[in-house]
DNA sequence: AGCACGCCGACT
DNA sequence: GTCGGCGTGCTC
């Protein structure tokens, strides 16, 4: 009688790291439960099978469906609180039954590395020095026998609250001095919670510009529903001031003591954007980034964990950040892909934001200057406020699209001559342009004159890129290298040549074109070192004529002030996509590149080089725009039943041998078809477009319905199945429901 | 995912 | 004779 009373609760349920699609049950020990009161979201360590694991309790049960005699006992407790917070368990689970993915692997997910390594939920100690009372007191004259201690006594002297060990070494004093000091009795050492929000930058607050009369009414709007859940789309061409709009809406909810999430792509988070909201926000801001260190990423963790970062700024993970004040959610570019994420947990971080801001009622707000369809779709349909944004804010005008005709044309490095001439004419001028090509390194193909070889990966499906800079052929999809090959494999030919053009290619040809102009290239290869990116900017605002070379990553976040000249090199890259999401992304990726032609006092001008120059498409989106290129594609999405008029799901399956995924596919078909409802549609197995990437043979089936009710059954049975049908083979499945890739 | 058990090849 | 290859089976 006693005992139960003590613990009303002698079972938890326990999400582990490992991909089961169950909870399991321990049994809490009475020495534990008279101590400590157990809560959902705290982390414990259990014995599992013959090892012992970190887990994460979910709940808290008066009974277990196990014999009670399997049930093993948790082994400790390693929180006094949970790390996991009631709302964001709730996101949680919801996720796990929603995209059908094994809990712990999404409560994992949703905790910093460190914290799934068992690390304490505290932030970092950092030793400071400080002066004794002695050592305060002391002349710094009597120790010029030894001047590194003169210098360190003179410091920290100078810093009454004490001085960060870290920045002792930035002021380069020599920590052997500090520590002789130490041992004289004249400083000492105090460990203190490292805590960001004590080193406040000090900087020149910008004012507000003015806004205009459509940022004003977008403004307005949004302030008037910040207290309850809605989700505004925020639909400004590039330039118009959305940026503005939403500061103004983040200023008011700081005022009224709320946290504020800004989702931003992957590669959006630039210096430039940190910026924007420094000078602007006289508060504690924290990023959340990939190439934060792990340290560094659980003490901004904490930090919205405790409420005292104001904003917080990361990427997809910062989806699941904690924060109790939380007041809006802000998703910049919000149709940008990388907020899907691809492998193991496919979750899409603006739609878990929204289910968030939902359960919290609080607002979300979507921006960008190309919505995605889905986003659109809800707009359309009254769900989210569609606010517009058409004009460009200091009168700028938006720039003029040109197509420009490659039949029958000679090219010069793949550049039309009229393209050549405006880079001409533009450089004239004194401004910048910006030459756009989706395609890195030096050449997609490597082929053989003799005998036609063509280099390929030994372990996907697929050519290899070449890399002359680096002397290497690359792999595109699985990153694997080799050196360049001078002498064809099969025939020994010495006669090797490139075929097609990559922007490595195009950055020596405009060299040679252009003697005395600064040539910059911008993707991937030439960003990779940590600060390049940083120096490359700073590169192009130094200079006033330049020219910029670069894949998709121009088209993200940066700004070029000077550049008034836009060429895309290739229009008809992705006109002819598989894909049906490959026009969307076209149109997505060539209304972002333009967006960088032209601001304030200088127009600019866009061309595109195709070779089709009457294709619908791009008639459409050259002279009327996105907004209507979308609504055009949407209706034939829909007069094709496809997302996001029907909500799909994809599932994959890959293995070694060559049949087995997809022979696992169709037995899966085969024995379920019959049990589903008759509103869900079923394509495959079929093969992926690459079928082999990294030695795995890929093979996939689409299931599709206009109801999300019957498709979730559905993908609930082919779940079950696979997990029991997988377990003997080595073959690896995943659920990717709403996928943005379907091959 | 780990980690064990288990049954077949090249080494001291 | 063993060390170890990874096939398959289990984890409250």
């Amino acid at each position: 009688m006693q005992e139960a009373l003590l613990t009303p609760y002698p079972f938890i349920k326990v999400a582990l790291p490992v991909p089961m699609r169950t909870l399991f049950d321990y049994k809490v020990p009475k020495a534990i439960a008279l101590r400590h009161t157990l809560k959902p979201g705290m982390r414990i360590k259990v014995p599992f099978g013959k090892s012992s694991r970190l887990g994460v309790i979910v709940s808290l049960s008066e009974t277990s469906d196990w014999d009670p005699e399997q049930v093993k006992p948790l082994t400790s407790l390693c929180d006094e609180s949970s790390v996991i917070t009631e709302e964001l368990m709730a996101l949680c689970e919801w996720a796990a039954r929603y995209y059908h993915h094994p809990i712990g692997d999404v409560i994992f997910h949703a905790l910093p590395v460190l914290l799934r390594k068992g690390e304490n939920a505290e932030f970092r100690t950092e030793n400071w020095w400080l002066t004794t009372q002695e050592g305060q007191n002391l002349a710094l004259d009597q120790l010029s026998r030894a001047p590194r201690q003169q210098d360190f006594l003179k410091a920290v002297q100078q810093h009454p609250n004490g001085l960060s060990q870290h920045a002792a070494s930035v002021l380069d004093l020599a920590p052997a001095a500090g520590k002789t000091l130490e041992e004289k009795g004249l400083l000492r050492r105090e460990p203190r919670s490292f805590n960001k929000s004590g080193e406040k930058h000090a900087h020149q607050m910008q004012v507000p510009p003015t806004l205009n009369p459509e940022q004003t009414i977008a403004t307005e709007e949004l302030l008037d529903h910040r207290s309850h859940f809605n989700v505004a789309l925020l639909d400004g061409v590039t330039g118009s001031g959305k940026t503005e709009v939403f500061l103004r809406v983040m200023e008011r909810l700081i005022d009224e003591g709320k946290q504020i999430l800004v989702m931003v792509p992957e590669i959006g988070l630039t210096p430039q954007t940190l910026k924007r909201f420094e000078i602007r926000f006289n508060t504690d801001i924290v990023l959340m980034h990939s190439n934060m260190s792990d340290r560094e990423r659980l003490d901004a963790w904490l930090l919205a964990a405790n409420g005292h970062a104001k904003i917080i700024i990361g990427t997809r993970s910062s989806a699941f950040i904690p924060a109790p004040n939380l007041g809006l959610i802000v998703i910049d570019e919000e149709h940008d892909t990388s907020y899907k994420q691809h492998e193991g947990f496919r979750y899409h971080a603006r739609d878990l934001a929204i289910k968030r801001a939902q359960s919290l009622d609080i607002p979300v707000l979507l921006a960008s200057a190309t919505p995605s369809y889905e986003s659109l779709t809800n707009a359309l349909q009254k769900k989210f406020t569609w606010l517009k944004l058409r004009k460009r804010a200091g009168n700028a005008h938006i720039p003029e699209m040109e197509r420009v005709d490659l039949r029958g044309k000679t090219l010069i490095h793949g550049f039309s001559e009229y393209a050549l001439a405006s880079i001409k004419l533009c450089l004239e001028r004194k401004e910048q342009v910006l030459v756009f090509l989706n395609r890195r390194g030096y050449a997609p193909t490597l082929m053989c004159h003799q005998c036609g070889w063509i280099a390929a990966c030994d372990h996907c499906d697929v050519n290899l890129t070449v890399h002359k800079r680096a002397n290497k052929l690359h792999c595109h999809h699985c990153d694997t290298q080799k050196a360049l090959l001078h002498t064809c494999p099969e025939c020994q030919s010495e006669e090797l040549f490139t075929v097609g053009e990559g922007t490595e290619q195009i950055e020596t040809q405009l060299h040679t074109l252009f003697k005395d102009t600064p040539i910059l290239r911008i993707d991937r290869d030439s960003t990779q070192r940590k600060s390049a990116m940083a120096k490359l900017t700073q590169k192009i605002h130094e200079h006033d004529q330049a020219i910029l070379i670069g894949t998709q990553m121009l088209a993200k976040g940066h700004h070029f002030p000077n550049v008034t000249l836009v060429i895309i090199m290739d229009a008809d890259a992705g006109l002819f996509s598989s894909d049906f999401r490959g026009m969307e992304r076209t149109a997505q990726l060539i209304t972002q590149v333009a967006g960088r032609a032209g601001r304030a006092k200088k127009p600019g001008h866009v061309l595109l080089q195709t070779y089709h120059p009457d294709h619908a498409a791009i008639e459409c989106l050259c002279n009327l725009g996105y907004e209507h290129f979308a609504i055009d594609g949407l209706a034939e999405r829909k007069s094709l039943s496809l997302p996001p008029f029907y909500h799909q799901v994809i599932i994959r399956a890959e293995s070694s041998n060559e049949q087995e995924a997809m022979q696992l596919l169709a037995a899966m078909r085969n024995d379920l078809e019959p049990y589903f409802s008759k509103e869900v549609y079923l394509v495959g197995p079929y093969a992926a477009i690459i079928v082999r990437k990294a030695g795995q043979h890929r093979a996939l089936v689409s299931i599709k319905s206009p109801h999300r009710g019957p498709l979730h059954q559905a993908t609930q049975m082919i779940t079950q199945w696979l997990e029991q049908s997988t377990r003997q083979h080595k073959i690896r499945f995943a659920i990717d429901v709403d996928p943005l890739e379907t091959y």
